[in-house]
DNA sequence: CGGGATCCTTACGGATACTG
DNA sequence: CAGTATCCGTAAGGATCCCG
């Protein structure tokens, strides 16, 4: 299981002041009051901000795709989104980029293993929403 | 280890095909090819996009507040884009707001049973950047 | 096949000043 | 106190055409 979410006993906060909610902020980096890069949380929203970034990271989580594959699986995204979602991934160290030479010229694309960390974050996005969709009140 | 993602025997993929990794995608709302609104992903996503929202979230996590009260955790938020900011969650049926009459006009901002939902997700957020962190060389 | 180079348009975040 | 009203600069997403 991604999470159990057990929020069972966790914490009740029984004064309103916000004491360090361990559960929710473990460490130092994310008892920031602002968005910093260095914060895990952020680290974790680059990585998937962006659109179309969870659906080229889905297809990536598979296995190896080539850019055409991709276009394939994806057919209305454009190359040139396409490119720049890569190449923001290959920034951030979450996957890499495969040159085979040959022509015509073909290239593959994988997660490493950082980007296999991501995981069971696509996996608790998915739930989430599962579950906010669920609470929400018929529609609207 | 946090979580021994546990792709245990889950799926091989044998071929490359991506057939229905039913761990990633439990039924047909993400089996999408493109970014659905409808999609719980995408649900997840817009609750947490936008500047500074996730840390609006996480200072709801731990109870009502007022506005003022969220001005001055987060000190460098203007009150234009916190007020964009809850509109949003507003919008998305996540939050609250609570108009105590009187003067001066207090407000309380509280988290929905929808929005309750979320907390695993800032946890698996802060989680899943941890280990990208520390899954990634060094520095680049 | 796998992109790069342009151009365009809108959405977003932020600053500042003002109001019920 | 709790916002609203403007204005602005940037950057993101997308369309189109071209190249090695």
């Amino acid at each position: 299981m991604v999470g159990t979410h057990g929020t069972s006993e966790a914490k009740r906060l029984v004064g309103h002041q916000a004491e360090t909610d361990v559960e929710l902020v473990p460490d130092a980096r994310g008892r920031t009051n602002r968005p910093e890069p260095g914060c895990p949380v952020e680290v974790a929203l680059a990585a998937i901000s962006g659109r179309w970034a969870t659906l080229v990271l889905r297809e990536l989580m598979h296995g190896p795709c080539s850019f055409g594959e991709l276009r394939a699986r994806l057919p209305s995204l454009t190359a040139k989104v396409l490119t720049d979602r890569l190449g923001e991934l290959v920034a951030q160290g979450l996957v890499v980029k495969d040159r085979l030479p040959g022509f015509p010229v073909r290239t593959s694309y994988r997660l490493t293993a950082a980007g296999m960390e991501l995981r069971p974050l696509l996996i608790a996005l998915y739930d989430a929403g599962s579950r906010v969709l669920a609470a929400l009140p018929p529609h609207d």
